[in-house]
DNA sequence: CTTATTTATTTCAGTTTGTAAAATAAAAAA
DNA sequence: TTTTTTATTTTACAAACTGAAATAAATAAG
């Protein structure tokens, strides 16, 4: 079974955004196709493309002439081959400062921000603290507005330059609408972000839950992008799945499927901080945990300390033999082969990629853990989903949503759709 | 809460096929969405073509023309209009008997098979009981072999007319590849069926497990028509699943998966017949509420009973005011609403159909447990997802098999590809 | 140094799949 | 009859490609 998970390297390849093309027989325009295929590659010469997406030498000719003179694209100097007979190819790269692009997260503690150039590199990220527990709208804006000013200053450069901001904050945020639906962060429901962003700024506001933004990231800049299908399957504040089918992100139906965390894994089970009982994130999720380890290691009550540190200590006791402690993590990784049995029995994806910052707890990560979620699948005729843990820094989610603004913008540039 | 729940009449409307045109911005060739529309429609002008699908008028005529002299499609006499003004359109139809089709339920205690023409009418229908409990693959050739003799003869026609044959059974089995990977009808495992019919019969082939076959039947026949995106649940002898996304039949990336019988709803819990714990099926299936029965109705131990006899006596009880009988179904009641929340979680689809023939003990289907199932789905702004009730007669599962064959028969006919 | 060979790119004459607008058809109303 | 209205057909033309021949730019061979 220990070949069916990998541990993934954070590695820093050239490109960016899905390697393959979108949808089945979707028929995007070529125009797209070959302006993805050198984003993704970094740089690809004309040669390149006609074999990559199997078109006439023709077309490769006109249309990047004609992404050339829309001057997204241009040539630049090879460094001589070795071993060449022939004409050498020429290689062309999306022109990056074509446009720039802000991704920002907003998050409980932190907030992250990212500034991208068209070719999705990193110019300049900032973080700030925040003290706030739930805001009004006009107090978001204001820390988002913050934020786009610090990153700005670090990366030397001004808004006039950055043509779509992607925001990613935890809750049920309505992605086609701009609308958060709810968010923790926020004291009031249903607040239109885009709206009121528009009054502050010029250019287009895209929104995403976190989940979303993590997968996308997956997706644009990680394990995912040459993966037609996968799920990304993540424990930070509570339990958050993305998926991605068939090149895209699949959000459901109103944008709000994908709740792994409140799938009810026991009838009248443990208590979430949703209100209901049994759900998955009631024995995983960093307050789930906390609150047992506050039993177990016999804790005095403090109701002020942070999951984090009290969950750092469960975790050092874990390890140092206290068994009450790993009874907790052991019952979490019960709990969560559970969850991602569940998950490859309804979804069947090839990979499911574990992702976030937290992959840290070596318990809930064991390969029994593993084994018993391959063990839990009806196995009959099916090849073992793949499992891959994906560590990053802690600035993926606002990458993700430089992939968010990024997708979208190239939509507009280059005319057409983009597999989101 | 009421209003979101639909007890489905069994209606009986012209056309047949998916209504919608397939997935996002998908650009199938018009020539497919004529013929979709027209049979969709059962019976189209080419301005109602020109209308509904947004396409020049000039285009109608061409391609109306190329598929008229291609033989698919034909003009018929209007019976005259009431109040028409200008030149009367003239109708188009499928003509009916350019190819038929032969869909197939194999099944535990019975098969049907039904034969319908091009346009998707039934002509003939048959259905033979089975006394083998697991067959060959020889064995398993001949009942179906002889199932195609007998509705061939209740048609009256030959072999020769029939152009495809859709098969569809209970079990793991692989569309792309026409294989059964597992089935519990068969001795042995990763049966090539494809290959052994087409040693047999001329005509190709499809393959697809029951619940697919019935989600199919929805999609083509029944609720799911006008839908872009919903969900088939179905208890019989197990618990079944099938999704529609944007149009098309999900099948999971290896084409198994919406295993929603084996999603584990509690850690350790009753055993299923697929050898785990906790599955859902273990508390909803017939087998998992006879078990329950002869404990409770203190039978006699009669190994010989078939579950749909025990079933019924329980039913019966219940409705007399057997607290226990009742308790059986309050409890199954209760995890029937989990597994439709988790699926409203995960998926969040607009629509679930509960869909088959035996959607008959209003215990289980009663508002209570549609109400618990709301209870259960985290709700901030959400739409709650519509519940339909869709009884069917015991001809659905073959319908589907007919909607594969036929799909699979468009494609080669028409060119291209079509939304199964 | 010149010529062949090889590989990359461009040019150019179709083809396919549509559209838009004018022309034609067929009916009811004036 | 003539007008009006709606349906269908015709015709010219555009967009997005393809395939094959022509051209470019390098190395290898003589």
């Amino acid at each position: 079974m220990k070949d069916a998970i990998t541990i993934m390297p954070t590695e820093d390849i050239a490109g960016c955004g899905p390697l393959l093309p979108g949808g089945r027989g979707a028929k995007i325009p070529l125009r797209q196709q070959v302006f993805q295929f050198v984003r993704g590659n970094g740089t690809a010469a004309r040669t390149d493309i006609t074999r990559a997406l199997d078109i006439s030498a023709g077309s490769a000719t006109t249309i990047t002439a004609d992404l050339i003179s829309a001057g997204v694209l241009r040539e630049i100097a090879t460094p001589g081959r070795e071993n060449g007979r022939g004409r050498p190819p020429v290689a062309l790269q999306i022109v990056p400062d074509v446009a720039h692009v802000i991704g920002i997260k907003l998050s409980y503690e932190k907030h992250t921000a990212v500034l991208t150039d068209f070719a999705g590199n990193i110019v300049a990220d900032v973080a700030i603290g925040t003290g706030l527990k739930r805001r009004s709208l006009p107090q978001f804006l204001d820390e988002i507005t913050s934020l786009i000013a610090q990153v700005l200053v670090a990366a030397n450069m001004t808004i006039g330059q950055i043509k779509a901001i992607g925001i990613g904050l935890p809750g049920i945020i309505d992605h086609a609408s701009g609308r958060i639906v709810w968010s923790a962060l926020l004291q009031d429901r249903n607040e239109d972000l885009r709206g009121a962003f528009a009054k502050r700024f010029p250019m287009p506001l895209y929104l995403d839950n976190d989940a979303n933004l993590l997968t996308l990231a997956e997706l644009w800049f990680g394990a995912g992008r040459t993966m037609r299908d996968f799920a990304v399957v993540t424990i930070e504040n509570g339990v958050g799945m993305g998926l991605v089918i068939d090149n895209r992100l699949y959000r459901g139906t109103h944008g709000m499927g994908l709740e792994l965390g409140h799938t009810k894994v026991h009838l009248d089970g443990a208590l979430c901080r949703c209100g209901q009982r049994g759900c998955l994130e009631a024995y995983l999720a960093d307050y789930a945990l906390a609150r047992e380890a506050t039993t177990a290691l016999e804790l005095p009550f403090k109701a002020l300390a942070p999951p984090g540190e009290i969950l750092n200590t469960l975790f050092q006791d874990a390890k140092a033999g206290n068994s009450a402690a790993q009874t907790i993590f052991r019952r979490a990784g019960r709990y969560l082969s559970v969850g991602l049995s569940n998950v490859v029995q309804l979804f069947d994806p090839p990979l499911i990629i574990l992702s976030g910052e937290r992959m840290q707890y070596d318990y809930l990560y064991a390969e029994e853990v593993f084994d018993e979620m391959q063990k839990l699948v009806l196995s009959e005729g099916r090849k073992p989903c793949q499992i891959a843990i994906h560590a990053w820094g802690d600035l993926v989610w606002a990458r993700g949503a430089t992939a968010l603004a990024l997708s979208a913008l190239t939509d507009t540039m280059i005319g057409g759709e983009e597999p989101v």
